[in-house]
DNA sequence: TTGGAATGTCAACAAGGCTGACGTATATTA
DNA sequence: TAATATACGTCAGCCTTGTTGACATTCCAA
């Protein structure tokens, strides 16, 4: 909560105009996001996908295909065919599940891992240096906008790793 | 600046678990920041690249195309499809330069300003909200750590408009 | 046992990136 | 003035990553 006592007073943070530069802001910064994991990426023959996936299989390391769907918001089909030279290129491999048979338990292989690791460095180091050049307090309230920002789903899947559905492994 | 006083005390905050928190907040926010005028879009036969065309020509009227290629870093090939169908369907009209002639200046129609109105109607709107919930020193901090995290020729594009190469109209 | 869920896969298509090559004005410079 | 460089457009072809639709398999659960 914001502090709601200054009514009329600063809201001028609420301008069109501020709200167009955090437009700006927005686009420009997630060109800088994505740019260092890009070049590592193009050397391979993988995209943007495949950090994506290589991701979050890594944050929850035995999560379905079927999470994963709905974390990336993508279709199977577009999901599979990253998930298959995944497979083939031997970084990622699933395993059929104990419980439930039809589902597949998705875990990086040490290969996996290493790119993984490759994109993930490349990637914190330029959120690092954000960061500290920024200063907590920023960080604080790049985080809360940033939240503020998102779907409902998309917040869930963010704060509670997931909930709703399924427990990933 | 950020301080630099507590140092070792609260670089807490530098930790990987929380680098890996802000990636992840830039992705799904990204989503839903894009979320609204992809919806308007996918009525009319548009994307987000006429999305990206049309604000930035509302931005800077009488922008030249080569302006636009700098800010939108895609090639003239890719961005010359997008303008094309923006000339056919009357958004965006071209007027030779008056000094040099060869550059072609851009502005919106009234068509194109509806249109524009209309997208960053929706962009703001949930901009708004997130502002709003988040309150103004977050935002503060929200648009600085963007800032830190863009390249520095992106940050010049989105502080200065534009200062190094040409002045823009 | 039967319906539906979870998954995989084939095929076809579209948007929007890319490269390379070429053409045409127009400007600039030697 | 002639040569070169710039701004722009365009044709052709390729890639990634998204989409829909259809269909098969396996398995859970009612």
């Amino acid at each position: 909560m914001p502090d709601p006592s200054n009514s009329g007073e600063s809201l001028l943070f609420l301008t069109d105009e501020n709200l167009r530069k955090g437009i700006e802001a927005m686009f420009f910064a997630y060109r800088g996001f994505t740019a260092d994991p890009d070049r590592i990426l193009e050397d391979m023959d993988y995209g943007r996908a495949h950090h994506r996936a290589v991701h979050f299989i890594n944050r929850s390391p035995g999560t379905t295909v079927g999470n994963l769907l709905t974390i990336l918001g993508v279709t199977k089909q577009s999901l599979n065919r990253v998930l298959r030279t995944l497979f083939d290129d031997g970084l990622v491999e699933a395993r059929v599940g104990k419980q439930d048979k039809r589902e597949r338990h998705l875990y990086l292989t040490d290969k996996g891992r290493s790119l993984e690791r490759a994109l993930s460095d490349a990637q914190r180091a330029r959120m690092r240096a954000a960061y500290r050049a920024a200063g907590p307090s920023a960080v604080q309230g790049f985080r809360t906008v940033l939240e503020a920002m998102m779907d409902a789903e998309q917040r869930r899947q963010y704060q509670g790793q997931n909930q709703g559905s399924k427990e990933g492994t």
